[in-house]
DNA sequence: GTTCGTTGTCATAGT
DNA sequence: GCACTATGACAACGA
């Protein structure tokens, strides 16, 4: 199979150049990407949509977050999933550049567009001009090649099955460019290679791209139809024997169609590199090419990948599946974090993706995948979007000026990440494989200025308590920097900031609790349900049964526990509960909230089926099921069946006491019974009271502490500002002396000599007046408020 | 078996 | 005085 592959691989690669030559007009790339996800996965490995582990490190580290299947926060948690996978998209830098102008170079006969105008796009995109440029030119052949470089440099596509959709518009849109021109050779000839991808054991049940395939071709007109039905020969997997004549021992289809380019097939690669780099001079330090790049691209090819490139620049895959895990496992860690700065950051990325993009203004994906060849030359516009998803943990330690953004509004054109992907692709196993990548975004403790610049977004409580700390490390630092301040005052004030409080705000955020939103949930639950909220109480059912009363009396257990689940996962508050290990296990959810059966609930007047009316079968089943009600209803609950009490528990609880008393009345219960129902009703209100203050607590806890980080943050930020004025009139005096010195020495006497400065000195007086005073008489005047001050103390 | 967090319950004070 | 709420304390329960 590996033979198989590496035979496909090179004899693809080689047909494709050998048709781009020869002028024959076969946008592979396109297909590659797009129509062929089998080809690109056979050239470059399967992606990671196919990969169980890829899939299953996606469901752990995105569903680890535990967002309930039925949370209202899955839309924010997609969201955030599909701008992770816009981020994850930009590793994907081994895509070389000299494999793009592969694809670039072929005559079109119906632009008739020189070779050299033909080029000069590609060298334009390569280059980077600006994305507006590139978004603004509608020619066919700018299309067709930004089409060729969003497929190319994106060998993935399989992000559209994780949650990054796929630009289709763009990329339909370019294969429509592409194929309007396809000659019948052409199609024969892409008829070919699929079925040589069919032969060499791709399945079709990995492709099923059947849907798109259709609406391509819905979208296209007539002309597509011959293709459409070979494409239909394709799928079906019928005629293959009679489409083409089949290679006896691999069972691959021999391509009749072009006759004498059998013999051109066995060109080298490398001879096709030369005669590639002899068109495009890769090797050269020229501002159009990245030469950097393609060297080190090339290098990587073929160190890592030599069976199946061979110097051709196919980016190795191994090393971007690492890369892609290790972004995979950073996103992991970022992504409570991210969950809250996806408000505001969603929207600076789908602004900057927006303008970023030409065909793509529906789908944000597209963006940074199609434009992201453009971006990886010229502009920063997706590396500010990287920047700002992959600088909220942290600023970057070893990248320092990878995830910068001071560094990056003013770094030079090649990007960092190029840079990385470039320099580092080679031994990215060992760079990103040995090392912890989320310590490589963990910021320096003092890195003073780079820091501050990242910490805005840095979200709560991350955010707020880095910031913190690096406020008073700053404070501390200038501290002890400014005159007046020496290390020991320094320590002290340190010990200051951090005995300032008796709490810890590490751990002060254990005991929260979603109480609070458990009970408004549950009150809205109520509410929303029952007639009962409206007697003062939160409308908090207490028991299980409350999940199946009396529909037709309001349903007391409006809080059913399913929904007291939803509500749990969905009222909680990522901006103020993320990121939170400590609240993992705050969600108990106890049996009492567990549902009931609700037959015996609806109708607890009935009486329990005797043994007399039941076989022994049925009892057998039921004792079962009575013991599973026993264990999940409370003791009142069990005491009121006991005691036969005709009403739920729920109206003893939560009517109001003039109905209560009316129910009381309707039934003539016994004493006991009516002393059962009043302590039922007396233990479940007092249940919820203690419920409600639970909730409090936790709520006041919560509070303090936010009011204590508050004030730590203001005291920092106060001392910070003390220091500013510290310096600030530091520097105004040595202002001052400067002056003082340089008005000194201008200054002459009767003679026209200087005065000495041992001599004399310069005295400002109270009316804004400066005189020159010998010495003598200034310590005079020194010394007598001294005197004075010491009889003053006397 | 111990620890810890959650929940229910009781007693009591306050409204 | 009654109904209700608030809260501390305790016990049961489950992880």
């Amino acid at each position: 199979m590996l033979y198989l592959k590496k035979y496909f691989t090179e004899g693809l690669i080689q047909f494709t150049i050998l048709l781009s030559l020869i002028g024959v007009r076969v946008d592979l790339d396109t297909y590659l990407s797009n129509q062929l996800p089998p080809l690109r996965e056979i050239i470059l490995g399967p992606s990671s949509a196919y990969t169980q582990t890829q899939f299953h490190n996606l469901r752990n580290t995105l569903d680890g977050y535990g967002i309930h299947p039925k949370s209202v926060d899955l839309d924010q948690f997609f969201t955030t999933r599909r701008l992770l996978n816009q981020v994850r998209q930009l590793d994907r830098l081994s895509v070389p550049s000299p494999e793009l102008s592969t694809w670039l170079v072929h005559c079109d006969p119906e632009t008739v567009v020189s070779a050299a105008s033909q080029s000069s796009p590609s060298i334009t995109l390569d280059n980077g001009a600006s994305l507006e440029d590139v978004n603004n030119s509608e020619t066919p052949t700018m299309r067709g090649g930004g089409g060729a470089l969003e497929s190319t440099y994106n060998p993935s596509g399989e992000d559209s099955t994780l949650g990054a959709v796929a630009p289709e518009d763009s990329q339909e849109q370019s294969n429509r460019d592409g194929n309007d021109d396809l000659t019948k050779e052409d199609i024969d000839l892409i008829d070919i290679l699929w079925r040589q991808d069919i032969d060499l054991g791709a399945g079709r049940e990995v492709f099923n791209y059947s849907s798109r395939q259709k609406e391509s071709e819905a979208e296209k007109p007539s002309p597509e139809e011959e293709r459409a039905e070979a494409q239909e020969r394709w799928r079906n997997g019928v005629n293959l024997q009679e489409a083409q004549p089949v290679d006896g021992e691999t069972g691959e289809s021999i391509p009749e169609q072009i006759p004498g380019l059998g013999s051109q097939t066995s060109l080298s690669l490398q001879e096709c590199l030369r005669l590639l780099e002899a068109t495009f001079p890769f090797g050269e330090e020229s501002p159009e090419f990245p030469a950097p790049v393609v060297t080190a691209e090339l290098a990587v090819a073929n160190e890592e990948a030599p069976s199946t490139s061979r110097g051709l620049p196919l980016p190795p895959p191994l090393p971007q599946l690492d890369l892609e895990q290790q972004w995979q496992d950073i996103m992991a860690i970022m992504e409570l974090q991210e969950m809250e700065v996806n408000n505001t950051s969603e929207n600076s990325f789908l602004s900057t993706t927006s303008n970023s993009t030409n065909t793509s203004g529906s789908t944000s994906e597209s963006g940074s995948v199609g434009s992201f060849g453009l971006t990886r030359s010229s502009t920063l516009i997706h590396q500010d979007v990287s920047l700002h998803q992959a600088s909220l943990p942290s600023c970057s330690q070893d990248f320092p000026t990878l995830f910068n953004p001071e560094m990056d509004a003013t770094s030079t054109p090649r990007t960092p990440l190029l840079t990385m992907s470039s320099s580092n692709s080679s031994n990215v196993n060992s760079t990103f494989g040995a090392t912890n990548l989320t310590g490589l975004f963990l910021p320096p403790p003092l890195n003073s200025t780079n820091n501050i610049t990242c910490t805005p977004v840095l979200p709560d409580p991350f955010s707020t308590l880095l910031e913190e700390s690096m406020l008073d490390e700053i404070s501390l630092l200038d501290l002890a920097m400014e005159e007046g301040f020496n290390q020991a005052q320094a320590s002290q004030l340190e010990d200051e900031l951090d005995s300032d409080s008796g709490l810890s705000l590490d751990s002060s955020h254990s005991p929260a609790s979603p109480s609070s939103s458990e009970t408004s949930c549950s009150s809205a639950a109520s509410s929303s349900s029952t007639n009962f909220s409206e007697e003062g109480a939160v409308g908090y059912s207490t028991d299980s049964e409350s999940a199946a009363v009396e529909p037709e009396e309001g349903a007391v257990g409006g809080y059913q526990p399913e929904f007291n689940k939803l509500c749990r996962m969905s009222y909680q508050d990522p901006s103020q509960f993320h990121g939170l290990p400590q609240l993992d296990n705050v969600n108990h959810n106890h049996t009492y909230n567990l549902p009931l059966s609700s037959s015996f609930d609806e109708h607890p007047e009935l009486p329990i089926p005797t043994g007399k009316k039941m076989g022994r079968e049925k009892q057998s089943k039921l004792k079962p099921q009575q013991d599973f009600l026993d264990k999940q209803s409370s003791r009142d609950e069990r005491r009121a069946r006991a005691m036969k009490i005709p009403f739920s528990n729920e109206k003893i609880i939560n009517l109001p006491v003039e109905e209560f008393n009316e129910l009381l009345s309707k039934h003539h219960l016994s004493e006991a019974q009516l002393a059962l129902v009043r302590d039922i009703r007396r233990r479940g209100k007092n249940k919820m009271a203690a419920q409600n203050c639970r909730k409090r607590k936790l709520d006041t806890i919560i509070n303090l502490e936010q009011g204590v980080h508050d004030l730590r943050r203001d005291k920092a930020r106060l001392l910070k500002e003390k220091m500013e004025f510290i310096r600030s009139i530091r520097q105004m005096k040595q202002k001052v002396q400067s002056l003082y010195q340089e008005v000194f020495t201008q200054l002459r006497n009767e003679e026209g000599r200087p005065y000495p400065p041992s001599e004399y000195s310069l005295q400002y007086s109270a009316d804004g007046s400066v005189l020159i005073m010998p010495r003598t008489m200034t310590d005079q005047q020194t010394r007598k408020p001294e005197k004075k001050q010491k009889d003053k103390k006397k």
